[in-house]
DNA sequence: CGGTGGATTGACTGTGATCAAACTCAGTGG
DNA sequence: CCACTGAGTTTGATCACAGTCAATCCACCG
């Protein structure tokens, strides 16, 4: 954990280690030593905000893994994202003044705190942290639009494979193994995110596995195919399958990828 | 139209005009009047901004109907929205310094234009419009959230009601009739909004229109039962409908308002 | 008029939800 | 140490919702 120093037996950051952990060209200022942001610990299951309460703070997660949720009016849950490293929390509370979903721990975490009021004054002065708050809330909705064109457009095999795709992505950003990693959500909360339900989210898994795109061992993925992943858009039907060899499979999967223009054998007429 | 004056023969609006269109506490300012931001026109079918035009502007809508798209790598359409009066447009540009959506005129509109380097400096000297920035992203993203969770969540036939119900709305807070009222869009472009084929929304509004819910004749839509359309999950099976008074059905649909604790007969088990 | 883009309706099909059962694994306590 | 538990996962069988393909139908406009 390079960020971060004691002080009063808590860890504090400054916000040039806020900017790095959020990719933001750090922000020079005078006495940036003296502006410190305080770390919070969380354990696995604990709650850092829920819905309605008071809004007053900006999280940024240092490290972790998380998920925020809303909560329909039935009880159910719908999960909205899995915050890691570098991600922000709570902008959805800025407007009402109450956080409008909650965020839960799925492992253990180290949060920056960021009381909005104090960020926002500092953003007045220095206009790159202005940048920065716009730039993110900005991201943030970018992130969510391709989220709704995702849900409103793609097979259930498609969004699987992409949210694969993006997690290797991040962990490898992360510095972890992009080949090799543990899921740190049930597939219950994967098929929330996704909008599907978690006995299609482990068929679909398994179906990657089968076809040799993944590997998968309990919450344990193997990225076999990265490349594959990206471009699938539907797999042959299972009946085709049992009788072929893998690699066929693989390979009409890949070709959704080489050609785009036609229409590939087995791609869904989105 | 209230909002507007003539200058060099264009029209123009001051702070107060754009922050009541918002629905925000009015920003006084010294010398307002002399701080005016510029309208411009568009005609039905035109297009505001295109995805990878570099950024610049924010638009709020002062009069007329439009779409926003996504286009994906296989050059498909996904509708986000379906910004009116009072909305702004053209935030997710602010991250990548370029739109990452495109706007289209659904009808001819009446924009103000707002010079984001412009805007971003003048709420470092009025808190109130840097909160209005803040608060309007932040509603935005809420916005966003509410559509993942209407996407991952509700039937065909749920997301068609709330979409109803959602304009219905709309339309009452700009003073218009909530009961009767013009469909600006087409029936492939709420399926795309909606997650659903074109299809699906016409055989819906027409099943809608059986069971007494809304009239329907081509754009023109009448609310008959908002109440029971807010809190639809699902309408009876077809068969039973056939050769039942429609009186009946209707019943069923308000039901699973009543009684949301209980589950209802034929309410989704989401 | 005929032409065209949009809307409706019908018949059929497939994807993914639902219901159900078996299995894995970690934790707990006798 | 092992049986017991319970949460999470896998897999199977079945079915319905919504997608697909196709044939009108309708309104508006040149």
């Amino acid at each position: 954990m390079e960020a971060g120093r004691q002080r009063q037996g808590r860890l504090w950051s400054n916000l040039t280690e806020v900017c790095e952990l959020l990719h933001i060209p750090p922000v020079n200022i005078a006495h940036s030593e003296e502006l410190l942001f305080q770390h919070v610990q969380f354990k696995t299951g604990q709650r850092i905000h829920t819905i309605g309460q008071p809004f007053d703070m900006l999280y940024i997660v240092n490290s972790g893994f998380l998920k925020t949720v809303l909560i329909d009016e039935f009880g159910n849950e719908q999960v909205l994202s899995f915050p890691m490293k570098g991600d922000m929390m709570g902008v959805d509370g800025i407007h009402t003044r109450h956080y409008s979903s909650e965020a839960v721990a799925l492992s253990d975490c180290d949060l920056i705190l960021l009381p909005f009021r104090k960020l926002a004054a500092l953003g007045r002065v220095h206009i790159e942290l202005e940048n920065m708050m716009y730039g993110v809330m900005s991201r943030e909705l970018v992130r969510e639009q391709a989220m709704i064109g995702m849900l409103g457009a793609l097979s259930a095999e498609a969004r699987v494979a992409r949210f694969l795709v993006a997690l290797s992505d991040r962990f490898a950003q992360m510095g972890y193994s992009s080949k090799l990693f543990n899921l740190r959500m049930t597939r219950h909360e994967i098929g929330s995110y996704l909008g599907l339900t978690l006995e299609t989210v482990s068929r679909t898994l398994s179906a990657f596995n089968e076809v040799g795109l993944i590997s998968v061992d309990q919450r344990t993925i193997g990225i076999k195919d990265p490349e594959a992943l990206k471009n699938l858009r539907r797999l042959p039907p299972s009946r085709a399958r049992g009788r072929q060899p893998a690699a066929r499979a693989k390979a009409a999967a890949a070709a959704s990828a080489a050609a785009p223009g036609a229409q590939p054998l087995y791609a869904a007429a989105v």
